[in-house]
Formats: C-alpha cells, structure tokens, sequence
DNA sequence: GCCAACGTTGGC
DNA sequence: GCCAACGTTGGC
C-alpha cells in the first residue's frame, strides 16, 4: 500500500532564495537546515510530499508558492564548506549531522500574506503560526493545505 | 532597528 | 542536569 502523503511549510527569506528563483532554477537543494526539529521533519519528508513555499523577513512575510518534494533527505554538503555560512565544524563526512531534500516548483501562486493566514479561523491552530514559532521546517494538516490551496487557487 | 521567543553552549 | 549567557529567527 502506497504511504500517504504529507504536507510541509518550508520558510525561505526571499533576499535568499524566492518563490522566482526556484521557479527560474526548477528545482533546488533546500540547504541550510540548522535546527534540529527542523532536520527531523526532513527526514520524514517523502518524494511527491507537497510544500508551501513560504517568504519570511520579507514584506509583506506570506506563502508565495507550491513545492514539491523529489528527492529524499541526504547530507547537506554545505556544512562541510568552510567557505560556506552553513559550515559546521563539528560535522564529518562520516557523520554528518545535517540533511536536505530537493524540491522542485509545482506552481508559484498568488501571495497570501501572513496576515490573512491569521484572519483565517480554520488555520488557527497551524504549526506556523503558534506564538513564538520560529521553526523553517512544519507540518501541515490535511485540512490546513486543502483550505489555503483553495484560497490560493481559487 | 527593536525585541520577544526560542535554541544552543558550556561552566559547574 | 541545571541554567546563565549568548545567538538566531522573524514579525513588526
């Protein structure tokens, strides 16, 4: 039996990486993952896992887009690139400690600004937007995708 | 630029 | 294992 499918919201600061440039790339490494909780949820990821591709620090912060995962969580090279801002020296080839999955565009989308997410009584309980969360990498329930996907779409 | 909230580090 | 100090995130 097929597993079921999950849904992700991965937060991008654009000035880093937008919503345009993976659509210009296609498809990207999601490099950069530093926290541990946020790792882990990579981990679980699955290949056609769906994400909403979101801008934070940007203005107006907000989901910009759709992702999709195609290819499952392996070692992020960066953190053995001294050069590299996500360097971790106490990370080794033989035991990395960090993970990316690649992602590819499914489509860009209007934005919906983190504002009206708030507005929205049935995303009120979202991962995201739980006071002080600060996670780039959280789950998102069946009925919290269908009802922004519709929002978006629609 | 500010700062609340949270995560990590390291001394003990 | 505790916890103070420090660093980071990200909205505002």
């Amino acid at each position: 039996m097929a597993s079921k499918r999950s849904y992700w919201l991965m937060k991008s600061e654009p000035e880093v990486f937008s919503i345009q440039a993976l659509r210009r790339d296609r498809q990207t490494h999601w490099e950069g993952v530093r926290n541990y909780q946020a790792r882990n949820h990579l981990r679980s990821m699955r290949v056609d896992d769906l994400v909403l591709f979101y801008h934070s620090n940007a203005e107006p912060p907000g989901v910009a887009g759709v992702a999709r995962v195609c290819r499952e969580a392996y070692p992020d090279d960066s953190q053995f690139d001294r050069k590299s801002p996500y360097y971790d020296p106490k990370a080794t080839r033989q035991t990395p400690r960090w993970m990316l999955v690649d992602v590819k565009l499914d489509r860009k989308t209007r934005l919906m600004p983190l504002e009206e997410m708030r507005a929205h009584k049935a995303l009120e309980k979202m991962v995201t937007l739980r006071r002080g969360n600060r996670l780039s990498i959280t789950p998102v329930t069946p009925a919290e995708w269908n009802f922004i996907v519709k929002k978006l779409d629609g």
